[in-house]
DNA sequence: CTGATTTTTGCAATGCTATTGCGCTGTTGT
DNA sequence: ACAACAGCGCAATAGCATTGCAAAAATCAG
């Protein structure tokens, strides 16, 4: 299965360094989205910058995209499997769970098109749901 | 026309001190969304924290709103009238320009409903549009 | 294999923003 | 005048993001 991980990384060009391989290991077993902190909680005793380094990579090489939910620390997750170094296709609404404060993405939830005054021109959207998850029902 | 400031912040429930009223005025005055920093500047010298805690006095009586518009600092507008003490009703679009860096609401445009997966229940929905505005094209 | 080069890593340091504590001040009501 | 209270200014703290730099590790060239 490091394996696996492995070629993950390689497909995407990204050095499998032992530290990376832990990082992605850590981020397929999520089910939710992650922050820095949870990811060095995680992975205790990681250095905070080494991680903080793997998760911008991976996000160049269009492994992770990252989430601004509003909490103050951005979160992180796994791309689907369109995305590229450098141009990410996220275009999903991302939920927040007022309750248990977990967030999660959305991939079969599709932005609508937002209409905007004349003049005014897209270049990305970002769609966060706040409320109750299906766990906390 | 300070007459008119203090009116509106007597009719919010808002003691209508000098500060205050400077606070509302320069508000007032914007075009776009502002951060505690514009505001500072805007009025120097004022203490910062001073400002701060006018703005959340305005947010918690239902004059202003604030915008996380994912710059890092939070923006603040004020609202349209019928926002209320502890409970805003500004479920309109949010636009930042990536060129100027202003944020702007879109009070015309509403959010659009958001289907969610079964179990999940919306709270709240922050819809933030990026892209370059009518005055940068 | 060995020295040079590039990539990663770990740690220190910095810059912002948000938020709270607390004492001083100025206002208000008795 | 005095007590009670609201507002203000300054200090301090906490958390997150980001960069610089030097040691360590991995790669490459001769
Ligand atoms: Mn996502
Ligand atoms: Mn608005
Ligand atoms: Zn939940
Ligand atoms: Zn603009």
């Amino acid at each position: 299965m490091t394996e696996n991980i492995e070629v993950i990384l390689t497909q995407k060009n990204i050095n499998p360094t032992a530290m990376r391989l832990l990082v992605l290991d850590f981020l397929l077993k999520q089910s939710s989205a992650i922050s820095l902190t949870d990811l060095e909680k995680g992975l205790d005793p990681s250095d905070r910058i080494t991680l903080y380094r793997a998760l911008k990579k991976f996000e160049e090489k269009g492994l992770v995209h990252s989430i601004d939910d509003g909490s103050g620390a951005t979160k992180y997750a796994l791309c689907e499997n369109d995305c590229e170094a450098g141009h990410h296709h996220d275009l999903h609404v991302h939920f927040f769970c007022n309750t248990c404060r977990e967030t999660s993405c959305l991939p079969k939830h599709h932005i609508p098109q937002i209409s905007l005054p004349d003049g005014f021109k897209t270049e990305e959207v970002n769609l966060i749901v706040k409320g109750i998850c299906n766990k906390c029902i």
